[in-house]
DNA sequence: GATGAATGAGTTTTCATTCAT
DNA sequence: GATGAATGAAAACTCATTCAT
């Protein structure tokens, strides 16, 4: 039938896509953006350069989609990660728990995504830095106000202002969580999330 | 004499070398790598390109000693900063002060250096990373034994393996200069060592 | 029946067929051959490539057909008319008066003729060249022998060899209708076509 | 001495930036800007292609160039042609002479002239066509100022614009030239100027 | 018979590095 | 010892053409 039809190029044409962009970031986060030429992440993908440049403008426009669609996804994560559970030290713990989880599974995709929330960029594209940005800033003000509820609510002390707190917490786990990477066995990313906690958050809850 | 003429050539080459090096620095630091010429350095730095060659072997090493020089410098300014004052607790006051005023007085060099300790560079010139990292590991287990050696007088509580307590205090203090980095007027970095200290270490003081 | 059917099929077929060299001339004669891509023709045509490629067995063969076919309707167009009229100055009204209007009803074509039989195609398609200068030279020819024969008949005097004439007549023509292109206010087309052939003619007519 | 030295440079560049001209005017006038690449000129010249971007910025600006210092040069000579006579028939008369010289002397620079300002180029470098009419434009008024002062002394008769009958002398030049071009042996130039002043001014002068 | 996705050769341009002066 | 002109490899991107559906 035809409707069936239709929807089967578009899966087609979506699973090629993912295909390009599967090998770019492998190859990317292997060797950096300006050290990959499109004839390397066609070969890859086993296209055609001109291939490529059907599905993407250009080199800028695939590492663009590539990072934008990733960082939207983990941000996506790990907001879930800090809505599901009623309790906010709860909440703090899944956040800790689900950010080793993306993390350990995306690793390359990790490379990547901290080269460009970390300033390394060097804004050579400006636009993308500030899309991605202005969307994890989103995720950043709702941890902050999960410090803020549970002050509020006296489950944790009012020891700074809970945006400061949300990162610290945020460049902690990130420090962890890059030691890990680094050296899996010696540093295995803590199974409880206390652990971690513990050292952010312990001024805030005992005393 | 001529053992005083020699020195002054010494000396002259080593002035010539750093003006190269900083015209590298400021022109890296804004464009990044990639993005810059040898020729644009040599101009900047009002040299001729291939005595740039005489001092460097290519691109890449005139890089590398950039950065290298520069993590030399800041580490042995930090590593300092831990070991005059007695007091531990002052120590980590001093570290978080003096770590401030390193960052603001090199802000474009602050650009390269995170750039390469935050796994930016892709790991495209590995070995920089290797050396670097080494380096700066000493640094961490010094401020790790401050840590330790608090918790041994009983001045901290032992909340946590002191070099992890070293990797956050460090992780967090680059956050919130990062944090001001961006946006000095809406996030400076606090006067007070103890707004950022209290966050980490609350729960190793009190309780 | 059948013997209706196959001119139906081969009159839909023509009709695609000017559709599609319609589109090719619009966009040729605004941007030039070089810088017209097949695709932008079947798009504009509202073909598929391919089917263009039924048509034309590649960019160049359009290219030629496209100028063939006119070049050879103007060439009609000009021998008719200097073959209508019986007298010989009227002949060579009629010639700078059609002329004239085929210039105004065919401009964007025009540009591309003129590219072709002035040179100034580099001769990247030399044999379209020369089959165009065939056809052309033939019509020049009857232009010829219209001045020869009214130099017989003493209608003009015997200043120069006929073809020459000729010649001269139709570059005159064409750099007024040029002048008349750029700027059609200051330079327009005259009304009368005696204001051109006064100036080619009146040696021959008067004295 | 030094005084020599920096002038040798200076020539030394300026013979090279002409074999590179040189060298690009025999291919583009063979076979037109769209099908020669820049590593064909670069090769031809007998320099690396690099040397050649040295010179001119891009393709663009090394054919602009190209043309630019012909297109002057030519009307410089024909400028000159106009001027020096003091008759206003002589004027005429050298002007046909001469561009009769410059033209078999420059043929293939003429191919590409004339592809320039006989709109052939489709405007895709509008700039540089503008450029080059703008001086042709003065000649043609300097031409035309010739036939109105013959016209106000009463040598010619005022058949027509003085404007026009500068782009009628203009176009017919050409057009024998072209002619000759094609077939040398069968079309000579004219070996006198009146030949093709006949045709053009024979009105204006007898009567 | 029509379609348009896929191809990859070919083009322009940049820039690290060398070496004759 | 310094210079900077010359080099050419390498990269991004385009588009005429083919052919499976």
């Amino acid at each position: 039938m035809d409707n069936t039809k239709i929807p089967r190029r578009e899966r087609e044409k979506l699973r090629q896509r993912q295909e390009m962009l599967s090998a770019a970031l492998e190859l990317f986060s292997e060797k950096g953006y300006h050290n990959v030429a499109m004839g390397e992440i066609a070969e890859k993908a086993e296209f055609a350069i001109g291939t490529l440049y059907k599905f993407f403008r250009n080199k800028e426009d695939l590492y663009k989609s590539l990072i934008l669609e990733q960082a939207e996804k983990f941000d996506r994560e790990l907001t879930l990660a800090i809505t599901e559970p009623q309790d906010e030290i709860e909440k703090l713990r899944n956040f800790v728990t689900v950010k080793g989880e993306v993390f350990s599974e995306n690793i390359s995709m990790i490379r990547l995504y901290f080269a460009e929330t970390r300033g390394a960029s060097f804004n050579i594209m400006a636009d993308l830095d500030s899309q991605i940005r202005k969307r994890h800033e989103q995720f950043l003000k709702a941890l902050a106000s999960v410090f803020e509820k549970g002050i509020k609510k006296g489950r944790f002390q009012n020891i700074a202002d809970p945006y400061y707190l949300a990162i610290a917490l945020e460049s902690i786990t990130n420090a962890f969580l890059f030691l890990w990477l680094e050296a899996p066995e010696i540093h295995p990313y803590p199974k409880s999330p206390d652990t971690i906690l513990n050292i952010v958050v312990k001024g805030l809850l005992e005393s």
